[in-house]
DNA sequence: ATAATGACTTTCA
DNA sequence: TTGAAAGCCATTA
């Protein structure tokens, strides 16, 4: 086998995963289609009460693979929070395909929505 | 070690 | 209801 030395920051998708993003991964893959969870009941769902931050950064670096409903993911004001660079078209476009809809404001009702990962 | 930054959240005017 | 300010935390520079 190549001997691998250490990867650059850059190389972010090809890191070892964390224990922590682990744990955030598993929170949002049982997000129930049609469903919605701010970044912080994510972060504390998985054991990391305050760290809703984090939970930006990971999916930030990551490439979004398939699989991984990170579209069901929105702030605590119910909005889309936008990727440097790219607006919220395309994360508006998933939901709509689950009818999840916002209202006049692109605001999402987590009253209507929001629910836990395990019903 | 300090400072800046970011798919965040809560508080307050 | 809205936006600014401050709080919070991990990562980078």
């Amino acid at each position: 086998m190549a001997r691998r030395k250490k990867s650059p920051a850059r190389l972010v998708e090809l890191a070892p995963p964390s224990r922590d993003h682990l744990r955030i991964l598993r929170v949002i893959l049982r997000i129930p289609k049609g469903r919605l969870m701010t970044y912080g009941q994510v972060a504390t769902a998985a054991g990391l009460p305050r760290r809703a931050r984090l939970v930006g950064q990971l999916l930030a670096n990551s490439p979004l693979a398939e699989g991984v409903p990170w579209h069901r993911v929105v702030n605590a004001a119910g909005r889309i929070s936008e990727r440097d660079g790219e607006g919220p078209s395309r994360q508006r476009r998933l939901l709509a395909a689950e009818d999840v809809l916002p209202d006049r404001k692109g605001r999402f009702d987590l009253s209507r929505y929001g629910r836990s990962p395990r019903e």
